[in-house]
DNA sequence: ATGAAAGCGCTAACAT
DNA sequence: ATGTTAGCGCTTTCAT
């Protein structure tokens, strides 16, 4: 492997020298510059960046943690970081999680190790006083809203669009309305979820209730459940378009006539909730990694809020 | 900063001995990794990674380019790798590179400056030779098949994959197929389709042939054109279930009957093809992805096909 | 404008 | 079993 030191021997120059044209500094002499040039293309000479991540102290090199790998909501996430990433000139590592605790901790400990200048959390699941003391070794960038001062976010106000949802159904007449979601009542988004019910509907109705849904298939099974009680609910909002769909498929097999019947809301504006009309939140998560992005690339702790709009269609 | 200096001081060993400790050497008195561990913890200690991954000459670190990073099949292949990282002890950078050969150039060159050990193509947009010369740098996998053997590659083949269909339409009685591609006659793909449309159908009628298709809108659009045609075709094959729903939509607006005035076939075995009954070709884009990742672990040049299936749906 | 030299933080060959 | 030391390939003072 040819070195710096190869090119200075071979230009007749010093390695500082080398070094100052390949970091386009002034103060060289034209003439060695394009010697050093010269030798650097006939030797096809490239750099070592270990070395200079090493000495520099930094990588231009962000992490994302995204807990699930195909799930239409990180995937959106995952889409506005990458194109952010093209414009600046960051490149973006990927760190899949499955909400495993250890296995984020490590990702976290990369930013101590050097080998990450900052990191976004699209979801996690340590508690912040385990994720706040890395902050010292790099910026760290929450997809979700915090007040943490130690950690910036780019984040949509979800308590707010379910609100906005639950009352939109209720003006509409119903009364019983079910919904699904991702992860149990761990995770926020549950909570939020839960909490607006609560808010708009009041008693919270466990039957009306479906944890654990993703996929279509998810979908399917839980619209199963749901629409099979003897008062069944005459509402559902899904945790997500495809989801949505699955519920949706559901419906149009045993021939229940949506809305009319059933009503679905779904979330995040998939291609499959609008080739199907169905209601969506769009939370603009992809706007919002690309936000995340620039907050890492800038290392900034602003919290921002990117506002999500309803999208009405047939379903509903 | 503190680093293996410090430990090694306060610990009352040499640097070497700390190493050794770091490494899970043996030969080490369990006094004094005791002693070592102790220290560690106590100033929290981490060693920085650049320094390991410039002295090893290596970084654990595989990149994948991709050229666009919201397209189903993509992300397919993007959900194989990332699964497979999570097994192997492999973190993956991921590189948008929207088919521009300088990028893609650039992100080729990371493998010589020793950012990564190698690099997973999904798909290029420069020409073998100019790639090839990189393999001295890095184990380079394509996720196309190459007879090239500098290159590794996990492949699906897809000419016969694209015969099969053209095939199956036909002896259900087609005459007039169409089809729908994504980039235009450059890529090899699209080259395939043709290919396999003369062979089985006979003289390409460029009027059947719609390009630049890669969402829903694309396909509901493509639809538009070929279905306004006074000899309209009787079957379209999309190049990918978003783009078929699409189509779908259009026919389902415009009160064509699906599979009796058009027949509607697609890629990849997405939700949305599944909930609207949408035959399909499933590539096993993220199998292929999984196979690919190991490949370029393993450092190893096998050329690896992955078999496709076809799913028969109501809409053939 | 240019060069010498001191690191950056670590591993590993060599010696003991 | 442990320490000494020479790098890995680069940047950056500090002289001149």
């Amino acid at each position: 492997m040819t070195n710096i030191h190869d090119i200075a021997k071979l230009a007749g120059v010093s390695v500082s020298t080398v070094s100052r044209v390949l970091n386009n500094y002034k103060y060289v002499s034209e003439e060695k510059r394009l010697k050093v040039k010269q030798i650097i293309k006939e030797l096809n000479y490239t750099p070592n960046n270990n070395a200079i991540d090493l000495i520099r102290g930094e990588t231009k090199r962000i992490g994302v943690i995204i807990p699930y790998n195909n799930n239409q909501a990180f995937d959106q996430m995952l889409h506005g970081i990458l194109n952010k990433s093209s414009e600046l000139d960051f490149s973006v590592t990927v760190l899949p999680s499955k909400y495993n605790k250890k296995r984020e901790l490590e990702y976290l400990a990369m930013l101590k190790s050097k080998q990450l200048d900052a990191l976004i959390i699209t979801s996690k699941a340590n508690h912040w006083d385990k994720i706040i003391p890395f902050t010292q070794y790099g910026t760290i960038i929450s997809c979700e809203y915090t007040e943490r001062e130690e950690i910036g976010c780019a984040y949509v106000d979800r308590f707010a669009s379910y609100l906005e949802v639950f009352q939109m159904l209720k003006q509409k007449g119903h009364q019983r309305i079910a919904f699904t979601t991702a992860r149990g009542n761990e995770s926020i988004s549950t909570k939020q979820t839960i909490n607006a019910y609560q808010n708009v509907i009041g008693e919270m109705y466990q039957k009306f209730h479906i944890g654990n849904c993703f996929c279509l298939e998810d979908g399917y099974k839980a619209a199963e459940i749901l629409l099979n009680q003897k008062n069944r609910p005459t509402a559902i909002y899904a945790n997500g378009d495809e989801v949505a769909g699955g519920i949706f498929q559901y419906c149009q097999y045993n021939k229940l006539q949506i809305p009319e019947e059933v009503a679905i809301v779904g979330q995040e504006n998939q291609p499959i909730g609008e080739v199907l009309g169905i209601t969506t939140v769009n939370h603009r998560l992809s706007a919002l990694g690309a936000q995340a992005f620039e907050l890492a690339v800038n290392r900034t702790l602003d919290k921002i809020e990117i506002p999500y709009e309803i999208i009405q269609r047939s379903s509903t």
